[in-house]
DNA sequence: GTCTATACGGTGATAGAC
DNA sequence: GTCTATCACCGTATAGAC
């Protein structure tokens, strides 16, 4: 029953795993060529080099980590307040299962910037055109669109980026921890209606 | 005119802004000499190995990362909300002089949970049980005050590191970035006066 | 495609003169 | 205390047999 696998398929899931964990410099080709149960010389036949396998890693990672909402943010039949509870309910559900997830792509990121192109950016500007719209209706309350979205962004990802700060500065064991991160979702909700329901 | 600078603050200060700046793997030894003027040969004369350095240099920024409030917390003539206030107050001023420090401690938290034995926690369970205290007292709304100190903190922290993510999303430029991260403060305090105030 | 062997530069760390 | 020279090792990358 076992499904075959590729090994230039091996090889990238292994490197999923050793690049976050450990980061671009921490990781070792060896360790990568272990885990994929490979020799070392087949990283460099398949992928010429770690820069290359690390941008080919990243930029699938990054995909994953860029929120897909296109069909929900353009989805007439959902209000504003409905949209932000879907996006919220399906990121926090993406985050957990992959809770290394923000950390990898946020630490990249502050050493290298420029590695962003390799993204979808569209994201941000529908949003915040939409709360500016449902503004001037009247619909929700006035707010400033960046520091809303700054705070309900921050919600969803520091849990998981400061996990280890906070669970030792709250005294927070395992099983604590992990009931704030499944009650959470309900708490971010709350305060995405809180905030913006007249 | 020029302050006497001693070589092994001259070290400190280089291998500091070096592992900030790196990161503890993608640092290197020689860099950090450069930085401070020095030959390599005198890092491990001073400290004796890389791990030893890079401790003394975390245990540093790890007591400059946690807020130090004990007096604030402490003093019977604020209210929880003004407490709360000027802790946001000084953690944020500390944090626009220390942009890159949240992504420092935090990512090698992750990598090393271990570390957190350096710093002093006793913070966290008394801001938790000043926040129960309150809501027993009727003086400020019931909120899970975990979840509340988790977004609270959130709040403040993640505007560093999720700076790069964040601004290229939603397309901000530097200065519109430095606004935001000026208007801070107001938009934060804010939010814990709606969200506690009865 | 997969392996072994090896080149080659870099890195942390030390020895020893001054 | 500070320097130069050097070591031992590790890391990426390649050559070449099969």
């Amino acid at each position: 029953m076992e499904t075959e696998i590729s090994t230039e398929q091996k090889i990238l899931d292994a490197a999923e795993e050793v690049f976050i964990e450990e980061g671009f410099s921490g990781a070792r080709m060896q360790q990568i060529a272990d885990k994929a149960g490979i020799n070392k010389a087949m990283l460099h036949y398949y992928f010429r080099s770690k820069d290359k396998l690390f941008e080919l890693v990243f930029a699938y990672k990054m995909k994953q980590f860029m929120p897909r909402v296109e069909s929900v943010l353009q989805n007439p039949a959902l209000s504003l307040l409905d949209k932000l509870d879907a996006f919220v309910e399906a990121y926090l559900d993406m985050l957990r299962h992959n809770p290394r997830l923000p950390m990898f792509i946020l630490s990249t990121m502050n050493r290298n910037p420029e590695l962003m192109k390799s993204a979808n950016i569209q994201f941000g500007k529908w949003i915040i055109q939409l709360i500016e719209e449902e503004i001037e209706k009247g619909t929700i309350k006035r707010v400033n669109p960046h520091q809303f979205m700054l705070t309900l962004i921050g919600m969803c990802i520091f849990p998981f980026v400061g996990r280890p700060v906070f669970s030792a500065v709250f005294e927070l064991k395992k099983e604590a921890y992990e009931l704030i991160l499944t009650e959470r979702k309900e708490h971010v909700q709350a305060y995405i209606r809180f905030i913006l329901e007249p």
